[in-house]
DNA sequence: AGCACA
């Protein structure tokens, strides 16, 4: 696209210049666009389009000689036309110096761990849950479900999914991912469902910077890159540590994938298969109640008993939890959590307010800002555990909560989410700002986040029989329009 | 590959 295109010869005799020169564009390119295509890559302070004989060249000019080699090295190493005809197949670079650690080695730690099998389970929700069910009817060996949430596809996701999960619809969002590395850097091919939700996925993403928690301390900026792919269906022929279809719970597994760890890492089980629904942040984002790192959680509807454990993998999913009491208020159940930062507080209540743990309205979380900041707790049982304590046995201790289960995986993914993930908290110092990377929006338009679905904890005999397809998502149907609930992609929130 | 405008 740029004359400092993929010839080297050309790219390296010509000296770096803050004036781009496209060519080969179509013919009706309008200045709007020219700027909508460098504005990822820095201001861009002046556009000549028309130009040549053709018609079909132009100028684009950056305030900055680095954005101008920074458009240059993107399109120079990417594979895919520069033109942004909007399409249902989104291209995600990962740009930074670090960019390939992003791939597998990322996954492996653990504070990204939970997020990313998590991230797994919100975005497959569905397929995902007949995918594992699948490979449950096989019987095959529940290692060879171990490899699948560290996997750079489900960090993709999870990437996709911190931000525009407003967007998404509730199942099957996204059906299939390819990931390879390039020149370029770290890339994937995301499928989504429509046009539609890969436009919104790409605004909300587009030019943001991965969130620094999510990331190793010594790593450097890794930035999303999303364009639009001239791909319309991607081929993938094997779920493997590089490729996704969650539209094909019948695609054999790749056996290279299978053997890709032999870690007890987390699993896709559908524990907290995630809903996301906007919550009442109003206008101005602001809440009129004092804010606090704890939260006082009432349980509503509580058809399905609701334990320590529970609460623990629901409120752990936006951060450490660090002390959990629950007691009995007005003949209901209320919870006292605690983290170690309001903002994680702030997350996670935004994203469980209104809520439900189950699916089919029972056990509607309400959440408040408790006047609380450190809960005292004298003694660690089935209703109270302060998590930061060393030496504690971070043992499920209600073994009857996994002997309900009704399939396996939920007691591998269940270690997913205790305690023994979230160690005395100063060990993940990255998760207290959950707001570091993606900027203010990140975590606060989630519209709903990980809730258990009746595979997962409801008891065996009282659970109705679903299948994977038919999972309910109540308050789908009240989610507003899509486009109506992006956040703005505000300049100051890029990196 | 090609290159306008000030």
């Amino acid at each position: 696209m740029a004359s400092v295109s993929s010839q080297p010869q050309f790219r390296y005799t010509q000296p770096p210049s803050k004036v781009l020169h496209l060519r080969n564009l179509p013919w009706e390119c309008t200045e709007e666009e020219l700027i909508e295509l460098g504005k990822p890559f820095g201001k861009v302070v002046n556009t000549k389009c028309n130009v040549g004989a053709n018609r079909n060249q132009a100028f684009i000019e950056f305030a900055d000689l680095n954005q101008a080699i920074a458009m240059i090295s993107y399109y120079a190493s990417s594979s895919e036309p520069a033109q942004d005809v909007a399409g249902n197949v989104l291209l995600v670079t990962i740009e930074g110096t670090d960019a390939r650690l992003v791939s597998i080695d990322v996954l492996h730690l653990a504070h990204v761990k939970a997020i990313s099998s998590m991230a797994a389970l919100c975005i497959g929700r569905k397929s995902t849950c007949v995918f594992v069910s699948f490979l449950l009817s096989l019987t095959l060996p529940l290692s060879s479900l171990h490899f699948l949430p560290h996997l750079p596809i489900p960090n993709i996701l999870m990437l996709m999914v911190v931000l525009a999960f407003p967007v998404f619809s509730a199942f099957g969002f996204v059906h299939k991912i390819t990931t390879f590395e390039k020149t370029a850097g770290f890339q994937a091919l995301v499928q989504f469902s429509d046009t539609e939700t890969a436009s919104s996925a790409k605004n909300a993403l587009d030019g943001r910077s991965i969130p620094r928690y999510l990331l190793p301390e010594n790593m450097g900026q890794c930035t999303l890159r999303i364009t639009y792919s001239a791909h319309t269906d991607l081929s993938v022929k094997f779920q493997s540590h590089r490729s996704r279809d969650y539209t094909n719970p019948y695609l054999p597994v790749a056996p290279s994938a299978i053997d890709a760890s032999g870690q007890n890492h987390g699993t896709l089980e559908c524990v907290p298969c995630a809903k996301m629904q906007s919550e009442g942040v109003g206008i101005d984002g602001k809440k009129l109640e004092p804010e606090s790192n704890v939260l006082l959680a009432s349980i509503e509807n509580m058809q399905y008993a609701v334990t320590l454990d529970v609460l623990h993998m629901v409120f752990s999913a936006f951060g450490p939890v660090q002390k959990i009491a629950m007691f009995d208020k007005n003949g209901g159940l209320q919870a006292l959590i605690q983290y170690p930062d309001v903002q994680t507080a702030v997350v996670a209540k935004e994203a469980l307010e209104g809520h439900c743990i189950y699916d089919g309205g029972f056990c509607k979380l309400h959440i408040s800002y408790s006047r609380h900041t450190d809960l005292s707790i004298k003694v660690n049982n089935d209703r109270s555990k302060d998590y930061t304590i060393p030496n504690t046995p971070m043992v499920n201790p209600q073994p009857s909560l996994l002997g309900q289960q009704p399939h396996p995986m939920v007691g591998t993914a269940a270690h997913q989410y205790n305690g023994s993930q979230y160690p005395p908290t100063h060990q993940h110092p990255g998760m207290h700002q959950p707001s570091a990377g993606w900027g203010s929006a990140a975590p606060a338009i989630p519209q709903s986040m990980p809730m258990m679905n009746n595979h997962s904890y409801m008891p065996a005999g009282t659970m109705p029989q679903m299948g994977p397809g038919m999972m309910q998502m109540p308050g789908q149907g009240s989610m507003p329009p899509h486009i109506g609930t992006m956040p703005p992609t505000r300049p100051d929130q890029m990196q």
